[in-house]
DNA sequence: TCAGCTATTTATAAGAT
DNA sequence: TATCTTATAAATAGCTG
């Protein structure tokens, strides 16, 4: 125990809030401090039942995130509750409404079409210049079924 | 100077990380080290160029930040660099190719509908057990139109 | 709930490894 | 550059008003 040649004259020294101009010595400091800022932001978190979310871009630009449960449960929450609503929400929600609305239409026009293959189904397709007395008649039996078809199924 | 009544026994104590179960308390604990996180982060961007977001729900749901040089550029870059696609963006570019697909059905659709109106025009919703050779004769020709119009439109 | 006041606990600047 | 050590600067728990 007792080892005389303690190291002496080492400590903490008060250091002044400005930036730190000596890179090497920045980046100590950065990954000490930022440590010590989730350390915090953890503590806060168990202590009080806080939900955090912490996003930091080094000098060097490179991204930490800290995030309790989450960091984009968080943001996310920010963003909306905090009736942000920022740019994309918005289109995805104008999006939506559209979407639905044009959904809505085709299904309409999907009926209709139904229609159409009926018609094609009764001979609509032959050539009319052709059509004779006895193709007409078919025809209007065709297009009796077709009617039908027609009016059980949309009317 | 020498007051020599100095308050005694008061003083910081050790406090476990665990959930304070005294809401008063928890929330005392809130406020003072959430102020210290703030501060913290603060200096980390003065002493080391930082840029930090900080988005902090309190236990009682209430919503606190600190942003250098904001909240949102922080956040934004964080959601852009990182390639980060979270879920909104995701559900965005489905919803925009859902979007796109079904307006094409929808205008492919839509070209079959004049069809319809066409037929309609033409007399096709005259009753059809009344048709006599006569009606079938304008039918035909009122096909001949129709087919025609359809012909010029579609084919 | 929030602001001061200590007595302590923590965080951390320097230096060494 | 990352960690460990040590002395000191800061943060903060428990009180009081």
């Amino acid at each position: 125990m007792d080892t005389t040649e303690k190291k002496r004259g080492t400590g903490r020294k008060k250091v002044p809030i400005e930036k730190i101009e000596s890179s090497s010595q920045r980046y100590v400091t950065f990954s000490k401090r930022r440590t010590g800022l989730f350390k915090k932001a953890s503590e806060l978190c168990i202590l009080c039942g806080a939900e955090i979310a912490i996003v930091v871009f080094s000098p060097r630009e490179k991204v930490y995130t800290f995030g309790n449960p989450s960091v984009d449960s968080v943001v996310d929450r920010f963003l909306n509750q905090h009736n942000h609503m920022n740019a994309l929400e918005h289109d995805h929600l104008q999006q939506q409404k559209q979407f639905i609305e044009v959904s809505k239409q085709l299904e309409a026009e999907k009926k209709k079409e139904v229609i159409i293959e009926n018609l094609k189904l009764s001979g609509w397709d032959a050539p009319i210049d052709s059509l004779q007395l006895y193709e007409l008649q078919q025809m209007k039996q065709a297009l009796v079924q077709v009617k039908k078809k027609v009016v059980e199924e949309f009317l």
